[in-house]
DNA sequence: TGTACATCAGTGAACGCGCGTTCACTGATGTAC
DNA sequence: TGTACATCAGTGAACGCGCGTTCACTGATGTAC
């Protein structure tokens, strides 16, 4: 029952507007899509007058930008705990398509810039934070022997992004008919980049540099 | 001017209609985005009635699928030419991330399902020709050394998948201002798939294993 | 060569709909004194 | 302790809009004879 609460004990605030609508948007998104997704049904949905998600959000664009806010700050706080705890990049990467994986809606909106005010200040300020996070532990291996940092990392985060993608948007149909597990899918591909296990290493001889042709 | 064609001599029957009306919603999609595509605004673009759409495609959906079949094939087409001219994967990520910024609009369209009709008969069909081909070079190699081969597979589209994702969303803010170069940017990337260029590797033995730049 | 007829392509009016946004307003709350 | 007042939150009616889809229709074309 998503119906609007008429009850008589219901107070004339609402308590929090913002938060209760951003929830709602979340499931909208998940449900019915994004394209579904309209101030007044969230208006509805959570029993109030569709002129009041206005109030808070100025429009439509306002109400996105605070998700997507939400979204990359969560994203950055699952990043910073996960390598935090793991020092892998390798769980890294399965941490960022955990996250998409499990945060749809937060994640569909958060890179559709046109959804959003993308020059809005907490926008960028948040985006940032979750970008470094991505980039920062590459840059560690700097020293190392890492040749091109910025480049190696957007290798990283476009793996990751690409099976994320994939996985969301109903584009990988397993032939068992059984879910993947996207943590162990991410391992097993993730595993492909960054070391010598990929397909020219396994070959008997490694120093004669098989090209991948 | 994408004014309709009002001029005395216009014929009743349009002559190609379904490829007009394909080719102006590839137009409304780049320059203003999915969401904004109505089947009458294309009408109107074309010069024709709003019902005359429906008449060739049923509805939008049918009209999207459509559009998605058109994209699986001539990606397929690409994707063939590419190696049967190379032989090299990392040309056929090449091949992948250049179509997708080449047609932005079709590449959008083909991996958004929930827009068309995806157990249209031509669809299915088109899709799983353009899979073969990515999949296809990648079987070749089974018999050397590779692994897992749906695995690889997978690293290899979701890495490509994942930049194109990332270059046409706009999600990829180049610090120099310049414009990224796709088909540069996915040698640099890709090249730290399957092969022991990466960091591990470089760390122990740079010169001996030069990257694909 | 002409004619009847089936088929296909496109028309235009009408339907009902949900949307975002504006606006003057009322209800509730909290703070200064 | 009470009161005046500013501020904030939410209302509800109204606006104009473009949309997808339906439907009976007319115009054009091609084919059989």
């Amino acid at each position: 029952m998503a119906a609007a609460d008429h009850s008589p004990t219901r107070p004339y605030h609402h308590g929090d507007l913002p938060r209760a609508l951003i929830d709602a948007a979340v499931q909208v998104i998940e449900n019915e899509g994004l394209a579904a997704l309209s101030l007044r049904q969230l208006a509805r949905r959570v029993g109030v007058s569709h002129a009041a998600p206005v109030h808070h959000f100025g429009d439509k664009a306002g109400l996105l930008t605070a998700l997507a806010v939400e979204g990359f700050f969560e994203l950055a706080d699952e990043l910073q705990r996960t390598y935090a705890e793991t020092a892998s990049l390798l769980e890294l990467a399965v941490a960022y398509v955990r996250f998409a994986v499990g945060h749809r809606a937060y994640f569909e909106v958060m890179f559709r810039p046109e959804l959003y005010h993308a020059d809005d200040a907490r926008l960028v300020h948040a985006r940032g934070r979750a970008r470094e996070l991505l980039y920062g532990p590459l840059a560690e291996l700097r020293g190392a022997a890492m040749p091109d940092t910025p480049r190696a990392g957007l290798a990283a985060w476009s793996l990751a992004h690409g099976l994320a993608t994939l996985l969301i948007s109903g584009n990988l149909i397993n032939p068992n008919g059984a879910d993947h597990d996207p943590a162990e899918l991410t391992r097993s591909i993730a595993g492909y980049l960054f070391q010598s296990s990929g397909v020219s290493e396994a070959h008997a001889d490694a120093s004669s540099n098989p090209p991948i042709h």
